[in-house]
DNA sequence: GGCTAATCCTTGAGTACTCAACTGTTGAGG
DNA sequence: CCTCAACAGTTGAGTACTCAAGGATTAGCC
């Protein structure tokens, strides 16, 4: 074990190592450029950017702490923190409906609106200059039809997990 | 601003939302149903893994802290503690050449390598049956060259910003 | 040869999460 | 009703990073 590289892990090698070493890179890359973007142009992270987005779609432009953490992909405790910078910027409000007192809505205000709009200019920019602009519309089609895929088969995956429990 | 969704922001929507919007779901989804499964057989995060992993490709089984750095995408910082939990897991060691006192080795050790072995049938498995399995080899190809090109595109403005500083 | 700049790594401080334990609230069954 | 389970959210502790500042070492240059 002290000379040349170790024998018998050179599995999952092109094309399959590509289409998801690929994966990983792009997405770590892109991702960081667009925070990093969003940062400095308007102050907010992307997280930040995404729990906006969701509200702002969301009719009334609010949603429950639980319905944001999934859309968010994240989990309660990450969007009680997440909400509440939000709150200390001032551009989401908390709302405790009287008729059920065990939720929590979160709701975009006017500010957030604001906000929202120019960081999703950027945003949308550079999705597009660093993402979308490398596909045509051929393959951003076949690439929406494997992430379903990819997501239904997850998902199946969870809900046969969780009636095991 | 009390009655419906925001309006203004609908940009972004199929095909092109389908291929940005399934990414990100995708890779947090995946990456994490892979983390936890390495943890859960061999004590050993993702990140981990895959210092590991590249180690074990490198010549002699050794890295310099930088190059490890820049081949799992991390800050040297971050480099400096993932290692530092693997020496204390008994995985890696960290060599001082003598000839060049600045540089620090990583260097997996006999038993990095058993685990390494061992999580990666794990992980490969994983990957296969999470991500691959829902590409044909024509699709897997195609996202290789996407993948590719982004990289290629990213490269180029960073060292664009690189030289403007 | 000795100053200077560049390189390599580490460290302290901060951020952004996760998980599990907890509190408070509601709904459903006897 | 009253209890008890399920649900919604928060919180404390811990993890895994980032960034920027700093110390040590080496290389370039006159």
């Amino acid at each position: 074990m002290s000379g040349d590289p170790v024998k018998g892990l050179e599995q999952l090698r092109p094309p399959e190592g590509d289409a998801w070493g690929g994966f990983l890179a792009v997405h770590a890359l892109v991702t960081r450029a667009l925070d990093a973007d969003l940062r400095a142009r308007h102050g907010l992270s992307l997280s930040a950017y995404e729990a906006l987005l969701k509200l702002a779609w969301a009719p009334g432009g609010s949603l429950r702490m639980n319905e944001l953490a999934q859309k968010c992909l994240l989990t309660p405790g990450g969007v009680t923190r997440l909400v509440a910078s939000l709150v200390a910027d001032g551009l989401v409000e908390r709302e405790l409906p009287p008729d059920n007192r065990r939720v929590v809505l979160a709701k975009i205000t006017d500010a957030g609106v604001r906000v929202l709009r120019s960081a999703h200019k950027t945003h949308l920019a550079g999705v597009r200059a660093r993402f979308m602009q490398h596909l045509d519309d051929e393959t951003a089609e076949r690439l929406g039809e494997v992430w379903r895929r990819i997501r239904e088969a997850q998902s199946t995956e969870d809900s046969a997990k969780r009636r095991a429990r």
